[in-house]
RNA sequence: GUCACCAUCGUCUAUCCGGUUAGGACAGAGGCCUCUCAAGCCUCCAAGACGGGUUCGAAUCCCGUUGGUGACACCA
C-alpha cells in the first residue's frame, strides 16, 4: 500500500517550530516509503486566514527543504464537497439538524460541568426531526454506548468512552463545515493513510473516527506527535524567543541545523546525533517517536547550528552571509568574504553574528568602536609596544600572514618580551576586541595601509 | 471539574522481548593547545518522581499516589 501523508496548517500565522516539526516528520515518513507528501491549506475559519501566511508557510517549507506532491489543497475551495458528505450524513441518519442557540448549549454545557461531568451537548434536538433552517447547525449523532480504540503509531493503544464525546456540530449556521468534519473528509479524499499530527488532536481523533465510520470510510492509521515545550517545561511562547521558522531564517540559522534539531526533539536512532536530510529519509520509519513532550534548548540548537556552518563549503557559506551583511550596510564581493571566513567559522555560531564579526573589515578606522575588556590591553606598556612595532610593520619589505608572524615572534625574542605584551594591544588596535583570530592574520586580512592607520590610532 | 496522554542526568535521549559500573549529546566544571576568543582533544559532574506488588532478579511488567501536558467551541 502506497504511503500518504499530508501536512495541513492553518494560514493564521507563519510556520511554527512546532507544525514545522510534524510537517518534516510527515514529510519523512513519505519519502522514507516512496509515498506521497500532501499539502492542505485549512482556511475554513474566512476571519483569520489570510494569504500572506500561506505564502509565509510555503517559504518556510521550501527553506527546510520539504517539497510536496501533487497541488495545495484549499479547503475554502471544497465547500460544496463538504456539504454533499453532510446531507449523506443527514440522510443515513447519522447527523440532525439543531436550533439551539449558542447560550442554551453553553447553559448546558453548565449543567454538566456542575455534575463534576464533561461539558456537552445534552441531545435536545436529537430526535425532533429538525429540517434545514436558518439559524440551525447539522449535529453528528454520536453512539449511544461503545468505546472508541485506536491504536497510534507513537502512543500505542488510546482508548475512549463514546459517552465523553458530544454531539458536535458539523455545519454551522453560515453553512460552513467544522474543522473535524472538513478533516475527514479531505483526509478521505486525497488518499491519507498515515495521520501523523501534534499531540493537541489526540482528543479530535475519537470525534473523527465516529465521522470515519458514519460515512464509511476506512480509517487511517494515527500518530500523535508530543508537542514541544519552552526550556522550562511550560508551553512554549513569545518569552522563550523565536518561535517561528521564518524568525530562525532571519537569525541566521541553516535550515539544516533546524531539520536536525527538531527531528532529533521525540525521535532518536542510538546515540547519533547528527543526520542529513538524506539519512532522514533512510532511517525515519515512524517508529522510535518519544511519547513525552520535549522541552526546547536553544543551546543545542545554536550548537548544532555552529556545526553545520564549519562543514559548509567556504564558496557556499560566503554566499550565505552576504545578504546578513548587507542587512547590516555593507555590500560585500563573494571574493573578499570567503577569504575571511577561514577566521570566523569557528567563532561564530549563527550568521548573523558571523556577519556581525567581520563588520570591522569593512567600517573605516575611524568607526571602529574599542570595547571595554580590549581597552585594558591599551595601556602604557602597550601603546608603547605599538608605536614601535608601527615603523617595524612600515618597514618590513613583504607583507603578508607569515612574515607578520615572524616579525611578531622574533620582536619579542629580541626584546626579551612575553608575547602577552605585543598580541593583545594589536588585536585591540586592529579589531577593537579582546578575543578574535591571531593577530598576524588579522593584519593580513586588513593590509598594511589600514593595519597601520588602526595601530597608530590606538596608540595614541 | 471531566477525560486522555506522559514521567531516565539541568535539557534532548539510549538502554528493542526484565539481568548494564544505566550509555551518548548539549549545557556546566577542569585540563591540553595558545597572543586572546573560539574550535578541537581529554577528564569530571549529573538520572530511573514516590509507594506498593509480580519475580531469583524491575528503570523496564502491574496497581496506586504525586506531578506535568493536552482536550473538553458554530477555532483549527
Amino acid at each position: 500500500m502506497k504511503v500518504v501523508t499530508r501536512f495541513a496548517p492553518s494560514p493564521t500565522g507563519h510556520l511554527h517550530i512546532g507544525g514545522g516539526r510534524t510537517a518534516i516528520f510527515c514529510w519523512l515518513l513519505a519519502r522514507h516509503f516512496g509515498g506521497e507528501f500532501r499539502l492542505r491549506i485549512e482556511d475554513t475559519d474566512a476571519t483569520r486566514s489570510k494569504q500572506e501566511y500561506t505564502d509565509s508557510i510555503l517559504a518556510s517549507m521550501k527553506w527546510l527543504g520539504l517539497d510536496w506532491d501533487g497541488d495545495l489543497t484549499y479547503q475554502s475551495q471544497r465547500l460544496d464537497i463538504y456539504n454533499a458528505y453532510i446531507d449523506k450524513l443527514l440522510e443515513t441518519g447519522h447527523a440532525y439538524w439543531c436550533d439551539c442557540t449558542p447560550e442554551e448549549v453553553e447553559a448546558m454545557r453548565e449543567v454538566a460541568r456542575a455534575r463534576g461531568e464533561k461539558p456537552r451537548y445534552n441531545g435536545k434536538c436529537r430526535d425532533r426531526g429538525l429540517t434545514a433552517g436558518p439559524g440551525r447547525v447539522v449535529r453528528l449523532r454520536v453512539p449511544d454506548e461503545g468505546r472508541i480504540v485506536f491504536n497510534d503509531m507513537v502512543k500505542g493503544t488510546i482508548s475512549v468512552d463514546v459517552s465523553e464525546l458530544d454531539d458536535m456540530v458539523l455545519r454551522r449556521t453560515d453553512g460552513m463545515p467544522t474543522y473535524n468534519l472538513a478533516v475527514v473528509v479531505d483526509d478521505h479524499d486525497m488518499g491519507v493513510t498515515h495521520v501523523l499530527r501534534g499531540d493537541d488532536h489526540v482528543s479530535n481523533t475519537p470525534k473523527q473516527i465516529l465521522l470515519y465510520n458514519a460515512l464509511g470510510f476506512e480509517v487511517p492509521t494515527f500518530g500523535h506527535v508530543p508537542m514541544i515545550c519552552g526550556p522550562d517545561h511550560q508551553k512554549l511562547s513569545k518569552r522563550h524567543g523565536a518561535r517561528a521558522v521564518i524568525e530562525y531564517e532571519q537569525d541566521g540559522l541553516l535550515p539544516q541545523a533546524l531539520v536536525n534539531y527538531l527531528v532529533r526533539l521525540g525521535w532518536s536512532h542510538g546515540d547519533q546525533e547528527i543526520f542529513s536530510l538524506k539519512e532522514l529519509v533512510e532511517l525515519f520509519d515512524g517508529n522510535n517517536l518519544n511519547s513525552s513532550p520535549a522541552a526546547f534548548d536553544p543551546e543545542k540548537l545554536k550548537w548544532l547550528n555552529a556545526h553545520y556552518m564549519r562543514n559548509t563549503p567556504l564558496p557556499q557559506l560566503a554566499e550565505m552571509v552576504r545578504p546578513f551583511l548587507k542587512k547590516l550596510g555593507y555590500d560585500v564581493p563573494a571574493e573578499r568574504v570567503e577569504a575571511l571566513l577561514p577566521m570566523y567559522v569557528e567563532r561564530a555560531s549563527d550568521l548573523a553574528a558571523l556577519a556581525q564579526a567581520l563588520t570591522i573589515y569593512f567600517k573605516p578606522a575611524e568607526e571602529l568602536v574599542i570595547e571595554d575588556k580590549a581597552m585594558k590591553a591599551l595601556n602604557e606598556d602597550g601603546k608603547h609596544q605599538l608605536t614601535v612595532l608601527h615603523d617595524m610593520i612600515a618597514e618590513m619589505p613583504e607583507f603578508n600572514a607569515e612574515a607578520l608572524d615572524t616579525l611578531l615572534h622574533e620582536y619579542v625574542e629580541k626584546g626579551g618580551l612575553k608575547f602577552k605584551q605585543v598580541g593583545p594591544p594589536l588585536r585591540s588596535a586592529l579589531t577593537g576586541l579582546a578575543g578574535g583570530p591571531s593577530v598576524h592574520d588579522v593584519m593580513a586580512a586588513l593590509g598594511r595601509e589600514e593595519s597601520l592607520k588602526r595601530i597608530e590610532r590606538a596608540a595614541k
